[in-house]
DNA sequence: TCTGATTTCGCAATCGTTTGCAGAAACCTG
DNA sequence: CAGGTTTCTGCAAACGATTGCGAAATCAGA
């Protein structure tokens, strides 16, 4: 292992102080330096083969370059996406980032933030699940620069850009509605989380502003977002809830488990009953019946909650620009269609 | 703000020199500290909520505590089962992980050795996706702890974990020879990529070794491990090969897009053509027809490396062991089935 | 030529930890 | 009790960069 080229070594090459050295390299202090000697510093530096050492300049500045993120699980569709979307703007700054998956444990999630903050990153950002966990508040309130992707946390000052989830179930009823759906069904997701509480607050004001009927029994709670939750809440309403044409799933997943159950119960989709789901996830358009769903702006919303990072890493306040909302859209497939008339109702 | 509590703190707190702190604080050099002096500073420290400072300590003892992650692309959903993989071995033992993503793009990827060796990485996976570059073999030989991930690096002492793709394709292979398939195509995946030239090369051996009709026009190579390429490469062989009753795809992406190419054409499938994917991933089981496939334990290809690469780090010698090969399964779903019958050959 | 302003650069401290070395104290051993 | 270990702790120098401050050099103007 060769010795490592440091401000030291070009220092000796070129005869100048260490400080010499460190200022000609730095654009931003290059004016206090005369262009000859400058010239001359950057050459042998690039000459040596010189590469500033950040561990070192991130003790002294105490700026790390780096930032954390934490998403619950890269494994979940719903996140590589995002992550790129932070790194295409992060990279080209030259920050790094490191990244954490919190399984949505809080007291995992608590010992990640420390982990974060033991290595000096600069700012996280911290795509939420969970509609409570203090840990990342208390970050945030002892002065670390925090973006929430997904959620809103209440009376700390934390920017944070989401996806327009009310649009979206509206988009998904109205276009049932459309159809001709008059009773519809709803498979929430787990209310502990955010978006499964957003999408089941967003669903029930859609029903009440087209004046459809609003019975508790047709919305099913799923505890996780998974498949067999999906079809476990798919079947419960199929068991206990009014007869229903069409079921709007807080997600895709949800509403691929609620698909399952259909299938297996022979009740056709989407001749008998619609679905829907959200986020739009990959080869939901490969499947049988190809799922109507509502495509989000994963990339972009990481590319901005980067940038707002970025801005607060720089100073910015972040009174400023609290909200950002992202537009959704409908994305209609096969696995809605019109209501079968009333004259044949789905046997229940 | 807050300030920071370091070890100066407590020193100050309990009176003695920091480097007795440091010692006491250390698990590993506390045996030259008397057990009351120990209790005393310990109890102070996390009274005063100390956490040290990486950065600090990777200066000083040139150990980051952090590993870069490599990957062509996150989005992939190859990819993030491994990040997984290797997180699950690494968080555990204090590492933490920073993931970048190269495109596969040969200067891109130079530029991130780069950058994370400017962050002190103490070592690098990387989830290899080019058959060369030279990028990651330099940096192994200048003494950075290496793991590669799908490739085997030639003359570098690089320890590799990577799957078993001659046993997939063998296995895929006789699978369709046992359906009673004899004339069998294959879409090959780009051949600068490891897996699209180790995976043609394992086809034509079980061709040969089953002695099979080796006609090269049956094999029809795409540029990209995508659905317009699988498309493409299978249109391309509908067109221009002898009849044949069975697609080997070298990765699902390219068996999906061959799928559709076998719909639009209205061949179906398996009836007159059988199809095989590689890799297994998710909802392949939820299209029509659904997929038959080779899965992979990409987990486990994670973990596996990054516990090579903490062996490394360690000070192991490479040497030892250099190749893990993982074993693959044969997954059969609906996408193959019996040979056609010789008297209804598929119309060319 | 001298003064004062300006540029250009070196000195040294600093960030928070780690660690070789040495000194002090305590403990044995003969 | 002298001499030799062993145990404990402090001192100070690193690691590689940044930066306030001051000194030297240059320059302009009188």
């Amino acid at each position: 292992m060769k010795h490592r080229v440091t401000l030291k070594d070009i220092a000796r090459h070129t005869g100048v102080h260490v400080s010499t050295v460190s200022r000609a390299l730095d654009p931003a202090k290059s004016t206090t330096i005369s262009d000859g000697m400058r010239k001359q510093i950057t050459d042998a530096a690039s000459a040596l083969g010189y590469r500033p050492n950040r561990l070192a300049a991130g003790l002294r500045t105490n700026r790390s370059m780096t930032v954390g993120v934490m998403i619950p699980d890269i494994t979940n569709a719903l996140f590589p996406p995002i992550v790129r979307g932070i790194e295409s703007v992060l990279e080209p700054l030259g920050y790094a980032s490191i990244l954490v998956n919190t399984d949505s444990e809080p007291e995992r999630e608590a010992r990640l933030v420390e982990v974060l903050r033991d290595r000096g990153v600069d700012g996280i950002i911290h795509a939420a699940a969970l509609r409570q966990d203090p840990t990342i508040a208390r970050a945030a309130e002892a002065g670390m620069p925090v973006v929430t992707l997904n959620r809103r946390i209440e009376g700390a000052e934390i920017p944070f850009v989401i996806n327009d989830e009310d649009a979206g179930i509206r988009l998904a009823v109205a276009h049932l509605h459309g159809l001709g759906h008059r009773r519809i069904a709803h498979v929430a997701g787990p209310q502990n989380l955010s978006t499964g509480q957003l999408r089941a607050e967003a669903f029930r004001r859609a029903i009440r502003a087209l004046d459809l009927p609003a019975d508790p029994r047709l919305i099913s709670e799923a505890q996780r977002f998974d498949e067999d939750e999906g079809a476990r809440a798919a079947e419960h309403l199929l068991d206990t809830a009014p007869p229903f044409t069409a079921m709007v799933c807080a997600n895709d997943r949800l509403a691929l488990g609620a698909l399952s159950v259909l299938r297996a119960r022979g009740v056709p989709c989407p001749a008998e009953v619609s679905v829907t789901g959200f986020n739009n996830m990959p080869f939901l358009d490969r499947i049988e019946p190809a799922l109507t769903t509502i495509s989000i702006r994963q990339a972009e919303a990481g590319a901005i909650a980067a940038r707002r990072l970025i801005a607060l890493i720089g100073g910015e306040a972040p009174g400023g620009m609290l909200e950002t909302v992202l537009p959704v859209e409908l994305v209609v497939r096969g696995s809605t269609g019109p209501c079968p008339t009333l004259e044949s109702p789905r046997d229940l």
